[in-house]
DNA sequence: GTGGTCTAGACCACC
DNA sequence: GTGGTCTAGACCACA
């Protein structure tokens, strides 16, 4: 399921974090449900596992995840938090188009035209 | 007019690429404006000049400015060029959270939400 | 495999994306391989690791090689394009001997000429 | 009747040379025939008087004008001088294609299609 | 004076 | 280890 675009210039971990909280948000993954081991999915994806064990920790600090020692990683009771995190890059490109000036009709207008292309 | 925030985390050389596009966008420069040279614009902002450098040479491939030898650089027809450069980001975010499942309608909920706050 | 020449007038981080081209449109390099990294090849060349760097972005902006953070750059899916970029300076020199007034038959005269000469 | 476009990556005293010797070539100027003064002309395309002696002192060297004290600069006898010089770039890049790899072949067929488009 | 190129050496995030 | 960014200072061609 947790996929990975080695040729996008997001950090691999990040693409983790936002592939685990997209699955999650989607109901693919629910509260409790086990991830695949760090080692397992390095193994998968073809990555270093530190890789995976940092994009791992990462969701654990948020709150999306829970670690339990010895058994794996799971799916945290999620109140919004998975989405939040989702939308949190789109967030900040917000703030930071209204601080350079942009009027919330005129994002408001991009988002109408691109979500038209599709 | 070109200013730059060394707390910001992204790159100086991108701060000053949206700096000139911005004021192009405003209308502060107009086309075949004459840019503050590299050097003049770097002890202006206790830069390195090829950072500044850096950010012209961006901004010439963008074909937002066009340089001339021992003259110094100058604003492009613009055609818009500018305002989508400056938008860039925030267009790659709306891409990056349609295709996380968001819809268009969250999305400038969200933006309601945070321009209200401002 | 990657060489430059000092007497070369032309700027060496050009030499460089030239070399690289010539062995993909050669098929030395494939889809996919490894360039040598900045460092290595700066080593090996005897110069600054900046200027390979920056003959690597060209290559990578122009959508030659691809870079992965961490791990190195590597060859793109060519289509052509490395062939196209190898011959750009020779179109535009033909470009501006039409717009000269040359004919086409002219400057293929040349060329016979020049080839029966090597 | 020569003109120069500043917006060309290529020098402005090297944009004159080839304009005088195209006009040569095209025989708008004829053997003897006067040229402007280095002023006249700098003030006409607005450019510094510098600029327009050193492509004068060029042609002068390559014997395509002469010049005589305090009456001005004529064109010389051409015996082809001229049209050499106009397609000296494209000598020196089909050269440097051919060095590259390329075959005679291939350039001309290049011409062929760029000639078709027109 | 200008932009364009290059060197030397540094720090960072990522893998 | 890698690439990405930045600084400091240099040389050159061009105008």
């Amino acid at each position: 399921m947790i996929s990975i675009d080695p040729t996008d210039k997001s950090p691999i971990f990040e693409q983790i974090c936002k592939s685990v909280c997209r699955d999650i948000a989607a109901g693919v993954l629910r509260e409790n449900d086990r991830l695949p081991s760090a080692r397992e999915l390095a193994k998968l994806l073809q990555l270093n596992p530190n890789t995976v064990a940092k994009a791992y920790s990462i969701l654990e600090r948020d709150g999306i995840i829970y670690s339990m020692q010895g058994k794996g990683c799971f799916v945290a009771r999620h109140e919004g938090k998975a989405y939040e995190k989702l939308t949190e890059n789109f967030r900040s490109a917000v703030r930071e188009a209204l601080d350079a000036g942009a009027s919330a009709d005129e994002l408001i207008e991009i988002i109408r035209e691109m979500s038209r292309d599709n």
